[in-house]
DNA sequence: CGCTGTTATGTAATCGATTACAGCATGCCG
DNA sequence: CGGCATGCTGTAATCGATTACATAACAGCG
């Protein structure tokens, strides 16, 4: 009755820590004495114990093992919306390396709205099946009454500082890239602006947009009057806002973008209504993701360093792990704005009128 | 000596099943069975437990119950590489649709060459962490001599077959699909072709090279004489073939490329160098991603249904968990071309040759 | 009235690893 | 040689939920 697996081993049942004691001729917490404490016992005890321990292929049930300690060593990583548009990639290779290296497993959590996703998240917080969560959109949502951040574990805000006052965060300073951002327009001459917005009440986009705004009154420009067309930073909000654009009787010169995806949907849809970028209209993004240097022309943006965001959650999550007293604290990266092609010297005919 | 946390609600300690028994006045068998099988009690029994369980907030400890129930509803998904290339960020909401639809969570393992990562991984599933695993690399790496197949758990490949045969996969016809990227270059006029590769030996890499092969045989060409570039899936990969091409004495007019990142940052590279594309370079990409249609011109690939793809291999791998003794079958889905602007005619001058 | 069947609930074993505590040698010292 | 410290190992309690089995209450029926 023992089910064949196709493999080359024969699986008859997992090992279990008294099989290994009965092989090794010692009792069970002999065994696992000499697996984690290995000068806790005598030196040819524990070569009986490790040699059946591989023979019999052992490796300790993490169920037993995470009952016991009351800890899972498992961190949670909830995202907004779908799973890992392109800038996230590279925060998730931050998170693992860390992660990874120090014993922890990552799950993540997508929280595209349905409450269900979120019920189930927060199912796995309250049963204890998480020693630690990650936020990568500031906002934690609450259903039957319980949000995530009720279980009392360590939580780290990344990429944005969690609404709900008092956790770690690791973020980039949005505001100050907006302003070089802007800047860089106002710079080539650009005096008509436009700004293709984030998702409403976004803690990015709201930073984003108020050092849009900053940069442009600084430089004397009327900031009411600049179009805000709204997105989602994802490619088709882009090519929504370009279509907006192109219905514009009075077309702005400069166009920041608070991402590079609606940036290159945004570049790619007025150059292909006949508009020419450089030369009729500068586009900067916001993120620098890989794709920012492969389109025609390449874009201008704000490079983020995205691996570092990541590295540095993390650091900052074991942190509170290793130490739960530990709490607050604010670390802010910087990001660069990198010139491409996208952006040129304001037209003549627009920047006098 | 509580901790405090900043939340609103207070945390004295997780509340246990016989917190609830006692608060409810019943026993803790009672109070599982409730929850468990809610026509198991009287209904004012359950009344009484149920408002225990909202009162306490009580959510049952998911290590204690992986433990006694032997099974975490956890399943494993086995990536190459670094984290989601933009490819199977669709796959994984396709997984993940499903998975949290049947009350199971996905932990996204990497293998990034890195022995102890693969290490770790094989820990996870030898430790019965993990109820079900699915692999997106068709290759599975055996650490200490043993592999994460070796556990004995349902497995099942998605985007490409498992190298040790006898598993369940989920797949695109991905021959047939590079027959059509090939044919469709051989119909616009073009003879000289250019195979841009993934991986050497990759599942798909290999059956996309083959597919290429057969098309121009199929037409007549001679296929040895066409020159085959190195690469790895990835945009840096396509640069660097583009490199070699713009270097070459003799210039085929057709490029095919096994992905299209790959495409992406040749048809950058070789536009930024000067050469037109469609004019003097046709160039076809696999994939279908949602920069493809960004990039300029416009790239002509194949559209693999990646969410699809992703939920058909989650419903495969639930099935096997439901009856473990079914096991085998592929299953193979379609990719479309789908015609931009980066493949025209074929160059006069050059086709005449 | 007493027996059987049914339903509701409680008792206690169980999952597998960890670890506090106890026990047993052995060595050292007075 | 007795007493005590030290080092190694074993026994058994423990983590928290599930569930086989036991028990109790009650209805139905001859």
């Amino acid at each position: 009755m023992v089910s064949r697996q196709p493999g080359m081993r024969q699986i008859s049942r997992a090992a279990r820590i008294s099989d290994v004691a009965r092989a090794a001729g010692v009792s069970t917490a002999t065994v696992s004495r000499a697996l984690t404490y290995p000068d806790r016992v005598q030196a040819d005890t524990r070569e009986r114990v490790l040699s059946a321990v591989s023979r019999l292929g052992y490796t300790p049930n993490e169920a037993a093992r995470a009952l016991r300690a009351g800890a899972s060593r498992m961190i949670l990583v909830v995202m907004t919306q779908r799973n890992s548009p392109p800038f996230f990639a590279d925060v998730l290779d931050g998170f693992d390396a860390e992660f990874s290296a120090h014993g922890y497993t990552m799950i993540m959590g997508s929280l595209d709205g349905a409450e269900d996703k979120a019920r189930r998240l927060a199912d796995l917080v309250f049963a204890r099946h998480i020693d630690g969560v990650i936020v990568l959109t500031g906002h934690v949502p609450t259903v039957d009454n319980r949000s995530i951040l009720d279980a009392g574990l360590p939580v780290v805000g990344v990429c944005a500082e969690i609404d709900r006052g008092g956790y770690p965060a690791v973020v980039v300073d949005d505001e100050v890239c907006a302003m070089a951002q802007t800047q860089h327009l106002i710079d080539l001459g650009h005096r008509e602006l436009m700004y293709v917005a984030g998702p409403e009440g976004n803690y990015n986009e709201v930073r984003r947009h108020r050092g849009f705004v900053k940069a442009a009154v600084r430089a004397g420009l009327d900031a009411e009057k600049m179009p805000r067309l709204p997105g989602d930073y994802m490619l088709s909000s882009g090519v929504a806002a370009a279509r907006k654009y192109l219905g514009l009787s009075k077309r702005p010169t400069g166009i920041v973008c608070a991402s590079d995806e609606m940036a290159i949907g945004f570049l790619k849809t007025v150059t292909q209504a006949g508009l020419r970028c450089p030369k009729d209209v500068s586009i900067v993004g916001f993120d620098g993701i890989d794709f920012a240097s492969f389109c025609e022309p390449t874009l201008t943006t704000i490079r983020q360093p995205r691996f570092d965001l990541g590295a540095t959650g993390a650091r900052t999550l074991l942190a509170a792990l290793q130490d739960k007293s530990r709490s607050g604290g604010l670390t802010v990266l910087h990001g660069e704005l990198v010139i491409g092609g996208s952006t040129g010297p304001a037209p003549r005919r627009q920047s006098q009128k």
